[in-house]
DNA sequence: ATATCGAGTTACAACGTTTGAATAAGGGTG
DNA sequence: CACCCTTATTCAAACGTTGTAACTCGATAT
């Protein structure tokens, strides 16, 4: 073992991390073996025995870790995935967050997960820091995302693989993963109806999302198949609004307006869980009890659902789920994109799945009230 | 121009990315000199302004993005902060999570966020991944962390600079930011106090944070403060959990508890916001009412807080600040690293940072009941 | 004796960027 | 005209990995 081979290495003391080369010289044997050993290829199959024992050893001793952006740089291969949230205090986001991440980790990614608070600005640093740091592949949380379609339409171009949760788009190239929205409002309202309940109320989402006309769609269905009328009078629409969180505000304003407009009802289906809780409080204030009185359903099933008082009868999105499905998909998609490389550029048609929802019984809904038509006591008279 | 002098170049049509060279020879220039206009690097100001017109044209032309692989391997610099959270679920974490991307953002630097589940082997994977990409600092968010500190002693070792964010960490190296849990339990009190609330009950936090025995204390300096005595009957103690929305329940069974005890009280005291939640359910359930019969008040100020019905009363950590204000020092402990370089070793001393808390007053707390001791209808006679 | 082989191992050229040193071309000055 | 000083520009060597091509060195076949 010639010492002095290596002056850099054996003169700079400034103690770095170690590196291959540091490996190869404790182990007297080249850069080559080392990489191959630690990276266990083929290749290394026609080592000898002792040789791989002997690096490994030497590679344990020094803690040798192998340097993450040398190794994107010559691989192509960042292990890297974007992932769009568009604000990540919302609890609808981090479940879906957990689902992604637990995905992710046994086929060795790395999610860099960017806020982009619904912000333009952000959507477009969010894509350009994507693109300098060659992920892989991106996923977006889009349900709550008002960026123009236009600006998505952006992730076709690059040629990344793209799933996205929470909202259809149509593209031919990026797949959504979403629930089945249509299905979830018939849920609810079933579940209503089979409670006795006729005089049902509904607050619609803003009108910018998806979600919002597909889940009222699904009341219809269900109200018109129980031959119940859904009377205008008691339909509220929610205002628009680029922060989740003011679903609270406008639950309460849109559950108050109801109150107001003086139609009696007993079942109230909200847009969401927060709307719900705005409901809630708007009851509450009203005077009137849940579910004695009137009975809520929400929709998402986040984990404060179940912290209300009373807890919140909803349908339930499976939120961790739909971040696994989306994440697995994504990696065929990467997968896909790997291996034909140059070869036919098989574009792996882009899908649309629906997330099968599920009705979640909690103390927000009970029987429809046998005295009177249930409405609260302001109301009654 | 001398089209075939770069044969790889011209001739590999498979659309890469475009690098320097393209744009360099796109413009006519060396690489060199593309690199140094891009960078704005003081030697740049030596090259023509006509130079540096048609380099920057022409990288626009091409729409070149450098790569930041082989940035960080030339340069040394990752760009990257990993940041560490315990349940990414939390409300908690993602407002300190909000401010740190934030104040990040800016700085150029990109977090790479990780939710360790509070599990000890998450923790270990994060601590690796975390060297391999080559982190220029770490910030572990830590106030419901159960990994013993022994592993978080690890971090001292390996040199990154990190802080701690909402638990104090005995080092020379790691700075912490968290609140003043001491003035936040004597803020919480001294409330109650001035509503005239005499029969205050506690709910003390797990005994492994932190956090718990210290709001406990400014509780009880409060509470001398006034000549007021606190019934160790009316003080119940949380069971430990590593999973922090458990609070809810765990705060509703400590709240039963203490109805079963029969001591009458007309204020309580949770240990923070989702015990509080908890609490308010056990009182709806044994039919008193908050605040009238009640008072509560909570702890963090989480999003929730004022979701709930009536909204909390709380201590407000300033989440969104703190996480502002660990990321700031953090700032500052990567440029000092980044400059002394080789030079003198000045480690910076670590120091912890108490953020003051403040107190948000809502509908959770009252003034204390005219009626006999405002003690629940069952204990009432 | 030489050609052939395969097992074991290594040299070397990338990947895209940065940067100190080097070069080339003017433009005075002695 | 040899000198040095700007000004404008490029060279070439890294950074740590990976993978292919090539090299040794015995042993076996010709």
């Amino acid at each position: 073992m010639k010492l002095s081979v290596r002056p850099k290495l054996s003169g700079n003391n400034a103690q770095r991390r170690p590196t291959l080369a540091t490996v190869a010289e404790a182990s007297g044997f080249s850069v080559s073996a080392v990489s191959l050993v630690l990276n266990d290829r083929p290749l290394a199959r026609s080592l000898s025995a002792d040789t791989r024992k002997r690096i490994q050893q030497a590679a344990a001793a020094l803690n040798y870790r192998p340097d993450a952006a040398a190794r994107s740089l010559r691989s192509r291969r960042s292990q890297l995935v974007g992932v769009m949230v568009f604000d990540i205090a919302d609890p609808y986001c981090t479940l879906i967050l957990q689902g992604i991440q637990a995905t992710l980790q046994p086929a060795g990614l790395l999610p860099i997960i960017m806020d982009v608070h619904n912000q333009s600005d952000q959507f477009e640093r969010f894509l350009g820091l994507a693109v300098e740091r060659q992920v892989e592949g991106l996923i977006v949380v889009a349900n709550w995302l008002f960026v123009e379609i236009d600006t998505l339409r952006r992730f076709e171009r690059n040629g990344i693989p793209a799933a996205l949760v929470g909202r259809e788009f149509p593209s031919s190239v990026i797949s959504s993963v979403l629930i089945d929205n249509e299905e979830g409002g018939r849920l609810a309202m079933e579940h209503l109806l089979e409670l006795g309940h006729r005089n049902v109320a509904v607050i619609r989402g803003p009108r910018q999302l998806q979600d919002s006309d597909r889940r009222w769609r699904g009341m219809q269905i269900a109200a018109r198949a129980a031959g119940v009328r859904l009377d205008p009078q008691l339909v509220v629409q929610m205002p628009e609004s680029a922060d989740p969180l003011q679903g609270h505000v406008a639950g309460a304003d849109a559950t108050r307006e109801l109150l107001r407009r003086g139609k009696p009802f007993t079942g109230l289906l909200a847009f969401d869980d927060l709307t719900a809780s705005g409901a809630l409080r708007a009851l509450y204030e009203a005077g009137c009890r849940v579910p004695e009185d009137i009975s809520i359903v929400g929709f998402d099933d986040i984990p404060q659902a179940m912290l209300n008082t009373p807890s919140l009868t909803t349908v339930s999105q499976h939120l961790r789920q739909m971040g696994e499905v989306a994440t697995e998909h994504l990696l065929g998609l990467i997968a896909a994109a790997q291996d034909n490389g140059s070869s036919a550029a098989k574009p792996a048609k882009a899908f649309i799945r629906l997330h099968p929802p599920a009705l979640v019984r909690r103390e927000s809904t009970g029987p429809v009230p046998k005295i009177a038509v249930g409405t609260p006591k302001v109301l009654r008279g």
